[in-house]
DNA sequence: CCGCACTATGAGACTAAGTATCATAACGAA
DNA sequence: TTCGTTATGATACTTAGTCTCATAGTGCGG
């Protein structure tokens, strides 16, 4: 799923043009592991790709979000710039990214947080309806080399 | 807790001086009950308080992140405009907002997320060290009257 | 009560993410 | 080829948040 070829076939079915800009965009989004931010995504289109512009990159951004094929990131960064992007299936699952190398493997443990869902509904008479969830921690590679934080 | 002065109190032992500016900031903060921007805010102190500056609130703002009387919350909004500031005491707790009047209502389910969390430890075996969790739907008032969206 | 070191403040410049605008270019169906 | 539509790049703009810096407030030692 993660293959520019498809995802560029992707947007054709929806109406979307498979323009050449576009495609320069997602390549540098699908080879990438870990979240990215919007400036890092621009510094490298710029370099591989000069002819294209930021807006371009933007409304790529937005567009691939709106279809599901990457998600914006929350990230508890001091002030503004907590944004990152991340290319990603559009089944619903969580993310769980790894503190030392950024990392991202998705899950979908869903038995658990339904239960978790399921027990809040009756404390608090809410009832849920949607939710933001995200893992961070040590990921089987970091888990055994790095130490220190 | 969400009491002005004991905020103001605690400010003090923590080595920071309570000074009125602050007491301003801290009076818009303490009296709203949903999340809201820091637009809102300073708004709100400028019509109040019109000597205090924009950057007052904003290291207000920060300061009271850093000694847990505030959070800081991200929203799934289109664009920037992600944040959201929300006055709360300061143990480990995560939110239930409504999604028809804004209001927020703190839950404490450790039990069942970390039956998550450990589910999700013996499935991929990241070692998990921290997470986000932030649930909307409709809260007890507004599940009776409200309909539609 | 006074002076002094330190912290806090306001004004305003600055930064960075993201959006809006607009004239132009590429597309693709007829 | 033509023509309506969609996409594009340049650039101006907006908005959240930060930085800087000169000034003002604070609290403590005398």
């Amino acid at each position: 799923m993660l293959n520019v070829d498809n995802i560029m076939e992707k947007l054709e079915e929806e109406g979307y043009r498979p323009t050449s800009p576009r495609r320069f965009v997602l390549n540098e989004i699908v080879r990438r592991q870990a979240p990215f931010t919007s400036a890092e995504l621009w510094e490298a289109v710029r370099e591989h790709a000069p002819g294209v512009g930021r807006a371009t990159v933007f409304r790529t951004l937005e567009l691939l979000s709106r279809m599901g094929v990457l998600q914006r990131i929350h990230q508890d960064a001091d002030g503004g710039r907590c944004h990152a992007y991340l290319a990603c299936d559009d089944s619903h699952h969580h993310h769980l990214i790894c503190n030392v190398c950024g990392t991202v493997t998705d899950f979908h443990e869903d038995r658990a947080l339904d239960a978790l869902v399921r027990e809040i509904e009756q404390h608090t008479d809410f009832k849920v309806e949607g939710h933001r969830l995200e893992l961070v921690g040590r990921c089987p590679g970091c888990r055994e080399t790095a130490t220190g934080q």
